[in-house]
This record gives structure tokens, sequence and C-alpha cells, in this order.
DNA sequence: CTACAGTATCTGGTACGCCATAATACGATT
DNA sequence: AATCGTATTATGGCGTACCAGATACTGTAG
């Protein structure tokens, strides 16, 4: 074979996705952006229907998701969309904490130019999100900027555990971020935190972390009260 | 109906376990201690001979194992037992680390006589199961010890997480358990942590639990290198 | 108006069948 | 004999149909 020719190049890139993953992320994302509410029931047939896919698909996304915690399945009665209460948010806020924290200090300790330079890039893009009023974006680009933070140190254990917990409070962040202040406080938070790394400081880019994510508890907490006052 | 009765009285228990669950804790056990190995084939139609249960429920419990990361599935080939690297296992134990020293902290802070008493309880049983030369036990009280840890300041979810991530290097902490001077060294680490909590010094509590699980770490590492160059 | 029986709904579970793909074995052609 | 193409097999992916048991609903009889 041509040395000019890497494997690579010519490689044929399959979709390789299965119907499961393709109604999974389907449904995900239905559950995640609201289209199904917590409390909702989620009727296999009907999913079947929607999705234009077998139960035998439906299930194992049902399953799926269920140990994901987006899904809670009541005994005879089947699966609903999980309810969340704000207990549980402000644990998941703590434990996003404490692996947050941790992999600041870690990128502070090994501090280099390509991670300062990487997180920059997540937070420019974070703040052109917001002045465009484009809250999807700055909700994903939140995503990339801590997913950097993991990755950068090479934990992708702690980022798939962070990821897991985060969708499950995704609707809480999308509450939180549009809160007022949050526009200039979250970013400024998250400079603080890129500020430590370039430092070295590993106490204070974990500090700095904290402080992010508890801010966002806060913030969460409010709403979610007064969510419930509401009611 | 009669005020003696209560209700409770005369419900009736019923297993009220799907026989997806059943399912899924033969396979999850199968897989822990070690029936099935690292890289073994779960092909569906075996496991549904075996376990005397349809593909259907075979294969729902493959996704759980999937998703809670004890099975890998190459596209195209099917599911495995997930193999574990080395470093993911660094990353685990780190990940608990954080958690169980968050854990240990909030113990200390709000220290009471409850707390302690259960801790001690559990590290009676850990004494006793390593008297006894009953390696389950040990496992089963550590388990215990750190579930308190965790329950006691209700963080149930930090516990799920944890419980989730253990099952993945099960097989190496059985083998950490068994070192030499394990037996004596893991409870009087143990036993710093409960102190620190009996204080109510939550900074000692915190650097106990992350030296303890860095212990366990160094140990699980050197077995895991010494295997590695044995093979 | 209430109690009760019947009915519809839905999940849990099973069985079976079809198709696509990958690997392997086998056979034919050069 | 080496290689190429084809048949077979193993297996996962997916769909459908069916049944049992629990629950929710509903209409009717008293």
């Amino acid at each position: 074979m041509s040395g000019a020719l890497k494997d690579a190049t010519i490689r044929v890139e399959r979709p390789a996705k299965t119907l499961r993953e393709l109604a999974l992320d389907k449904v995900r994302e239905a559950i995640v952006n609201g289209y199904f509410r917590p409390g909702d029931r989620l009727v296999e047939r009907d999913l079947c229907a929607q999705l234009g896919v077998s139960r035998t698909v439906v299930r194992e996304v049902l399953r799926h998701l269920e140990s994901e915690g987006l899904v809670a399945n009541l005994p005879n009665k089947g699966p609903i969309v999980a309810q969340l209460d704000i207990d549980e948010a402000k644990q998941i806020y703590e434990i996003r904490g404490a692996l947050e924290g941790m992999a600041a200090r870690l990128c502070a300790e090994r501090s280099s130019p390509e991670i300062v330079a990487a997180l920059e890039e997540s937070l420019t893009g974070i703040r052109n999100s917001y002045r465009d009023n484009d809250m999807a974006a700055v909700l994903a680009n939140t995503s990339s900027f801590y997913q950097t933070l993991f990755t950068m140190v090479d934990r992708h254990v702690a980022w798939g555990v962070v990821n897991l917990l985060t969708v499950r409070i995704n609707h809480l962040r999308s509450m939180t971020i549009k809160t007022e202040r949050r526009s200039i406080e979250g970013p400024a938070q998250m400079a603080k935190i890129v500020d430590a790394i370039r430092r070295g400081d590993g106490e204070g880019a974990y500090q700095a972390a904290m402080d992010h994510v508890a801010a966002a508890c806060a913030i969460a907490e409010a709403v979610l009260s007064a969510k419930k006052s509401a009611e």
C-alpha cells in the first residue's frame, strides 16, 4: 500500500449508530429539553409510535435512561420521567463541585499554555453566546469548558460521572443561566478558574471551581423554591 | 378493620423484584466475582439458556450493565465483559477519594454519637471478618462502612456514584484486601477517619479518607503491574 | 348514590422470525 | 498451489404477536 495514503485517509466512515442509540438520544433529548415533563408517564407503545421503532428498542432505551436516573420505574405502573427534588439537585451540585474542583486543581498543577488556551476558547464562546442571547449555546459551551477541564488532565471517568449527573439537572441549568446577573458573574467566575490555572495555583483553582458551582447551586435553589411557592 | 391489626402486619411481602432485576443481579455478580472474565464475549442466546430467561430480558440486562461500565459493546461483534485498564482504575480511586473525603468531612462537621456508633459498628465488623479470614465479609463490611459515611449525612446520590464505580474495580478490591499488611493498616486508617469525625475535625476526616483510598490505590497499582508482568 | 362487576389499559415477560453483517470454511479457477 | 469468490454459520439488531397480572375506568344494579 502506498505510504502516501495513510489508513485513516481512505477509511470509510459508517454511521455505525444502531437504531437503539438514535432512539436513546431522541428520548433523552426530549426529556432534557422538556418535551416530556417530570412525572409524565412514558407509555411504551406510545413511544413506539412516536419514535417509529419497535417495543424491543423502546424498552432497552427506557432501561438505559432508568440507569441514568432520568427515568423512574413505578412497580406495576411503568416508567415515568424522574422527578427532581431540591435535595437531590443540591447533592448533584455538591458532587460536581468536588469533582470539578479536583479537575481544576489538577489542571493548575500541570498548568500548560495548551490547557489555558483551550479553556479560554470555551470561555470566549460562552461570552459570545451570552452576547447573542443564545442560551442553548451558552449551555453547550459551558459543558465544553468543563469537558476541557477534565479531558486535559485525562480524567475521562470523572467527566463521565459529571456528565451523567448534569443531564439530570439540565432544566435547572437552563434556568440558572437565564438569571439576570449570571451572564456577568458566570464567566467572571470561570475566568477566575482559568487565572488560577495559569498561575499554577492549585488551591485557588479548586476554590474558584467550587465557588462557581456553589453560586449555580444557590441560584438553582432560589429558582426551585420560587417555582414551588408559585404552584 | 381492627385497630390491633396494623396494615403492615398482614401485608404479604412479595419479592416485587422483576425477573429483569434478578437476572441483572445474577449477571453482575457473575462478572464481579470472576465467573465471566474481562474480555469474555457475552453471547445473548447463551445467556438466555444459562439464566433461563428470554432474550428480551437478557438484552435489557446487557444494556443496563453497559451503562454501568461493566460491559462494553463492540460494534458488529456484540457485548463483552469490559476490560479494566490501570489508568481507569486509578481514576476511579481518585474519584472515590474526592467523594469519600467529602462525606467524611460532612460527618465530622455534624458529628454525633449516632454517626460514630454506626461507623464503629461497621469497623468492628471488618476487624472480626479479618480475624475470621472471611474476605467476602470484609468487602461487605467495608462497603457498609462507606455507605454509613454517606447515608448518615443523607448523601445518597454520592453513595450511588461511589457504588457504581466500585463494582468496576471489585476484583481489584478483593485482591487489595488480601494483601499482607492490609488487615492491619486498613482498619487503622478507617479508625483514623472515625477519630477525626468524633473530634469534629472536618479537615482531618477528609485527609484520613483520602489517605485510605490512596493506600488502596497504591496496592491496586502494585497488584495490577505485578499481574501484567506475569503475563 | 354507592357498590360491584366488567372492561380497557398497560407493563412484564415470552417466543419466534427475519435481516444484516462478519467470520470462516470450502470449493473453483487460473 | 495460491488466490479469489461463494456458501455457511454465528450472532446481533429489530420487529411482531401473544399472554398474564395489575390497575384504572366505567357503567349498571340495588
